[in-house]
RNA sequence: GCCCAGGUAGUAUAGUCAGGUCUAGUAUAAGCGGCUGUCGCCCGCUAGACCCGGGUCCGAAUCCCGGCCUGGGCGCCA
């Protein structure tokens, strides 16, 4: 099929543009071609672009012979612009339609979708996955990212209020940040180099200059995960503030988590709609537990962990039922945490690291760091890591490590939060996990 | 890494337990035809599938073994 030219087209907006008031003018529209619906003398094309759909309509014996002919040879998915007149009308979907005086088409599709794009016969997520640049057009799929979207927005803009500066560190790195996760092995000019699990200790010396930074950006974990709430590689939005406790950090948190909330709800009521989420605006201050009193929680409802073990799935599923839908907690077992998490000075075996649950899932780990070089050498060294490996971030503490503490929220959990959606990949255009590294 | 479940047209499923009119049913998508107010349009027709390999049996989509693939749970981890 010979494609048309957009020449001079321009359009006009968006298909949530036009309104029954708009009735007698000209509009010119591009987007895809979702659905058609021909009764013999009459011909319906539904348009869909990012903001929506749009009826389309065609009487076959009062429109052009160019016209019908084009129309004619539409399918599902062709890439079309439509310029024609609004006229409102109570037949169709929002009290308008449009009557093309001329159609074009851009770009063709296959006969046969791998999937059912209007969403009478919902596919697997799996099959989803495979045709993902399809699957994206989907009105919910559409949605969910809007509010990803928007999410960021108001976390972007929270943070540039409460003066935060955007930074960016690197993504390759030449050694192991902080033990715990595996990472990724790459070749860097023939030597070893990894991809960054976490901006840890950059965002860490990023504070004796910048004092209130963070960063929005991807990492990895080479960890065999195989659940709904890991990804091999993730968004992660880190957050890093000098002259600042546990307290103050998880403060700001609770506030940005209860302004993210509101801002989407407020922003995205449409999208919501689409998925048929409601989002609850939670109350500040989040509940704050110590692991100890998790501990006893726990042993109240028949779980047994023994001090200093971690938290079992099954113990964070009783706890999400108790304490819905945010609680921190906080006084961790300081063995259990990274060894840049500051130690308890009144009992070592705690340490000022807190998690944000949100329900049974963790969303955002933090906690206050520690300044003091000796006393990071020594945590290193309990942790079996080599001071050696970290000499390049040691020398940040001889020039005036200001205190400081900070957090990392994981994007897709949040979003996960936000929608509803119940599996970690639904969230990511192009989810990377143990058994998925195409589309 | 461990455990459980499952692979049937493009998609989603029924059938599998109790092997035999299964010549594999249905919906949706696709093709053709019809229809001037659809909005999950409708009606008729057409084409389209038992993951791979081996075994048991007169007979296997169905039972057994191996493989491959997928989903989920746990662990790891955030």
């Amino acid at each position: 099929m010979k494609l048309d030219s957009i020449d001079d087209w321009v359009r006009t907006g968006y298909s949530s543009f036009v309104t029954p008031e708009m009735d007698g003018e000209e509009v010119t529209l591009f987007g895809w071609v979702q659905e058609m619906r021909d009764l013999g003398g009459i011909r319906f094309i539904i348009l869909q672009d990012r903001e929506g759909t749009i009826q389309v309509t065609i009487p076959k014996k009062k429109v052009s012979p160019e016209v019908l002919s084009k129309s004619d040879a539409l399918q599902k998915r062709y890439s079309i612009g439509v310029k024609g007149t609004v006229k409102k009308t109570n037949m169709s979907p929002r009290g308008f339609e449009v009557l093309p005086k001329e159609v074009k088409i851009f770009g063709t599709a296959a006969l046969q979708l791998p999937i059912d794009i209007t969403g009478k016969t919902p596919a697997n997520i799996e099959v989803r996955l495979d045709a993902r640049a399809l699957d994206l057009c989907q009105e919910p799929n559409i949605a969910a990212f809007k509010i990803q979207h928007s999410a960021v927005e108001a976390i972007r803009g929270f943070l540039f209020e409460k003066g935060f500066l955007e930074v960016h560190t690197p993504r390759i790195i030449a050694s192991a940040t902080e033990g715990g996760a595996e990472l990724f092995a790459v070749d860097y000019f023939g030597e070893k180099a990894f991809l960054a699990q976490s901006p840890q200790l950059y965002k860490e010396q990023l504070v004796m200059s910048l004092e209130k930074v963070f960063e929005v950006g991807p990492f990895f974990r080479a960890e065999e995960s195989h659940t709904r709430r890991h990804l091999s590689e993730f968004v992660s939005v880190d957050v890093e503030q000098a002259f600042a406790d546990a307290e103050e950090v998880m403060m700001l948190l609770e506030q940005l988590v209860h302004h993210t909330c509101k801002a989407v709800k407020y922003k995205c009521p449409k999208e919501l709609e689409v998925l048929k989420h409601k989002i609850q605006v939670p109350t500040v201050p989040f509940k704050r537990l110590t692991y100890d009193e998790v501990l006893s929680d726990l042993k109240k409802k028949g779980i047994e962990v023994p001090w200093g073990e971690d938290i079992p799935t099954e113990a964070f599923r009783v706890l999400g039922k108790l304490y819905p839908p945010f609680y921190f907690i906080t006084d961790w077992p300081t063995h259990s945490k990274a060894f840049y998490i500051k130690p308890r000075e009144d009992n070592p075996d705690l340490c000022e690291g807190f998690d944000l649950m949100w329900r049974w899932v963790e969303l955002v780990s933090g906690g206050k760091r520690i300044a003091e070089k000796d006393l990071l050498i020594s945590r290193l060294k309990e942790k079996e890591l080599k001071p050696e490996a970290f000499k390049h971030h040691l020398q940040a503490f001889d020039y005036g490590m200001p205190p400081h503490a900070g957090w990392a929220i994981g994007l897709e959990r949040l979003t996960m939060m936000l929608t509803g959606k119940k599996n970690i990949r639904e969230v990511t255009f192009y989810p990377r996990d143990r058994d998925r590294l195409t589309p």
